[in-house]
DNA sequence: GCCAACGTTGGC
DNA sequence: GCCAACGTTGGC
């Protein structure tokens, strides 16, 4: 069981997008990034705990909680050419991309800025403060804990 | 919209 | 395999 840190633009996608999706359940696609490609292939399982961040937004912050319910499979947007997100590079065999399913578990009573992450001193470690563009990215338990009790408001 | 940080591409 | 050019991310 591992926590992690998903960000999303909330004009593409939002937590209340994922909301609206049947059963609260929805796929989480479009990584073409190697090191966040790696940590979803090799790393992001079946019931892990998702911090779910907007991103180029008016107000940066991590907003809720997502569960993971079904770990990596190929991305089926590279295969797609009329997607954004296509890649002929990849093939069937050899699939570059990978996705998770994802389901909304909680929307905060109160998002957590970035600015206010920054300046917490328990969470100067998280890779968001450290490296800011990496889109999936690991969570201590304590930093998952921490931001739970702030987004409690 | 600007721009810093960082990732990717491709010539050599 | 180096590195300059270029593209993207994402905060501000």
């Amino acid at each position: 069981m591992n926590y992690w840190l998903f960000k999303s633009e909330p004009d593409e996608y939002s937590l209340r997008d994922l909301a609206a999706e049947p059963g609260r359940t929805g796929r989480w696609d479009g990584i073409r990034n190697y090191q966040a490609r790696n940590f979803l292939r090799d790393r992001v399982q079946e019931g892990d705990g998702v911090l779910f961040y907007h991103s180029a937004c008016r107000l940066p912050a991590v907003v809720g909680t997502a569960e993971v319910v079904r770990p990596a499979y190929p991305d089926p947007a590279q295969f797609d050419p009329e997607s954004p997100y296509f890649d002929p590079k990849s093939t069937a065999g050899e699939p570059r991309w990978f996705c998770v399913d994802i389901r909304w578990q909680d929307e905060f009573a109160r998002p957590v800025p970035l600015a206010e992450i920054k300046a917490d001193p328990e969470l100067q470690e998280m890779v968001l403060v450290k490296q800011g563009r990496l889109s999936v990215q690991p969570v201590t338990p304590g930093q998952w804990r921490h931001l739970l009790e702030l987004g409690r408001g």
